[in-house]
This record gives structure tokens, C-alpha cells and sequence, in this order.
DNA sequence: AATAATTTGCAAATCATTTGCAATTTAGGC
DNA sequence: GCCTAAATTGCAAATGATTTGCAAATTATT
């Protein structure tokens, strides 16, 4: 088994959570792919296995609660998941608005300028984590020209 | 009326749309308020109008694509609404994981880096909008001592 | 292996948001 | 101001994602 499920493992038996057929599958799915996925997403990946999508609901509820996945909406109001920092790169989105697809950018311009450090001088805030979402057309989507928006 | 208010009536009337009972309420109470509100709030917030919630939605949805207002999907995968940017400052936001509350920023780390010029050179992405979101504890929240989240 | 505690599957419930359609309102021309 | 076509609204029903109750199955413990 992956290094990562592992360390999950003993993280989730330390705070008293079972190591499950579900949840593993769930990481499983997770540590295998690059991009956020949907609920949906994850339990068609799992179509093999014997898993209701309730159960993916619920692992994922509960890997959010405890830092291991974060998730993240871009556009329509659908949440996605991916694994947490901490457990892959430190990282953002670039989301195609023509063609949806969605790329990972490593550079953090939050860390960059020390932006918590500012804030919380300044606010008092202490910000523990950030979520940067870039939109915008990507590079094939603007070759080929798409470019007004839709409206009504 | 708010000038605000008279730049969107016009803008709306050359595109080709109304400037109707529904659409100057929403507007109305966006421009009043500075958080992000959601569907319901404005809703709510226009209770003596006799205007319909899908009429709140409709009018968001239209404004979102002349990008009239921004959507911002904090946490538990509610959409809020608020101004777009050139309707009021450009800024992001500071979500308190404790008592919910938002702040705004205005300080944009992704304008001083220049990441979008960078992205664009570095991999073809043309960035158009951004959303960034800091999550932590407020400065009342952090002297009240709360601290860990919970789970299950 | 036996038992208690946790988790799952399933179906029904919930919540935010969207939609069809008839009735109402708005934009423009007269 | 009045009239007609086009656009918009209200309403109720549909949708889609996510959550929940509960009995059955699985996992952790003894």
C-alpha cells in the first residue's frame, strides 16, 4: 500500500476512526489523481468495488474534517476533492472557463508575499489556509479562438 | 438612485435586457451590502418587494454572466454574491472557521506578484479573474480560545 | 472467537437551484 | 399616453447534489 495511505491509516486508528473497505477506496481514488474530483467521480471510479455513493459522501466529509482532503468549488456550485496539503504539493487551479479543464499551478503568490504575516499584523486574522482559483482560457481553448462569454 | 445603479441600468438596456421591478431589487441590496450575500439573503433582505425567490436567482444568474456580480462559494458549497469587480474594490476574502464571519482584503498578492503575466508565459494560460479565500480565526475567535475543529 | 462500537447500504429526506408555462411587465413606436 | 411584441415574473413542480435514519454488516477489542 501507498506510503501516504498508510500514514492516513495510522492518522484515522489514532483518532479512533476505522480503517474501512470505503475509505480506502475513496483515498485510494484520490492519491491516484491529479486533478479535484466530483462524489460522483469518485464512486464511478469505484464502480467495481461495492461502494455506495453515500459512503463516499461520508468518507470524504470526514478526510475534510480532518485536513486530510480540502475541497474546492470552481464555477457551478459542484464540489470537488483532492488530497490536502500536506499530503501532495502545495498547489492552485487553473480553470478553462471555454473548456472546464482544470491545471495545477505550484506557484503560490500568497506564500511569495507573505500575505498571512501582513493580514495578521494588520487584522489580527490568522489565516491557516488559502484557496486561489484562476480563471481564464487556456492555451488550445484561446488558439481556437473561444473567447465571448454567453449570456441569458 | 446610486450612480452604481444607473451604470448597470444602461449597461443592461444596450445588451438588450430589461431594467425591471425584480433586477433593480437585487441590485439595490448588493449595492447596500458589502458581504457577499446569498440567493436567500437577498431574498430576504426584500421582503416587503413582492418579488419571487426564482426572480433573485434569475437576476443573479444574468448578472454573474455580464459580470455584474461574482459568485463566491465559501465552505459548505452555498453561493454568495457580491459586486463584481469595477462595481466596487477589487478585494478577497477572510473566512473565520470559527464564527463564520467575512472580512474583506484588499491587499491582492496575486496583482503584486504578477502572477497572471508569469502563468501566461510560463504555460499558456490567459488568466482573466481570480477568487482567493483565507480561512483561519479572527482576532475575537482567537481571544475567545477556540481553536480545534471538529469532526464526525 | 465473542462483543461492543463503528460504519455501511439503502431509500427517503433535505437543500439549493432551475425550469415550464401562463400571466404580467417592459421597451418602443405611434 | 396607448398599443403590441418581446422579455420577465410568479408559481409550482422538477432537478441535482448532498445528507440522514435505521437495520444489517464490518471493524476494533477483549
Amino acid at each position: 500500500m501507498h506510503q501516504t495511505l498508510q500514514n492516513i491509516r495510522y492518522l484515522l486508528g489514532a483518532q479512533g476512526y476505522s480503517w474501512t473497505g470505503a475509505r480506502a477506496a475513496v483515498l485510494t481514488v484520490l492519491t491516484t489523481h491529479r486533478n479535484p474530483l466530483r462524489a460522483e467521480e469518485i464512486h464511478r471510479a469505484l464502480q467495481n468495488r461495492q461502494i455506495n455513493l453515500s459512503s463516499v459522501y461520508r468518507g470524504l466529509r470526514l478526510f475534510e474534517a480532518l485536513n486530510i482532503v480540502r475541497r474546492v468549488t470552481l464555477g457551478r456550485g459542484v464540489s470537488r476533492y483532492e488530497l490536502a496539503d500536506g499530503y501532495r504539493d502545495h498547489h492552485h487551479h487553473l480553470v478553462c472557463d471555454a473548456c472546464g479543464r482544470i491545471e495545477d499551478v505550484t506557484t503560490c503568490p500568497v506564500e511569495t508575499a507573505s500575505l498571512t504575516r501582513q493580514i495578521r499584523r494588520q487584522t489580527g486574522f490568522a489565516v491557516r489556509s488559502h484557496v486561489l482559483e484562476l480563471f481564464g482560457f487556456c492555451r488550445s481553448c484561446r488558439r481556437a479562438g473561444v473567447g465571448r462569454t454567453e449570456a441569458r
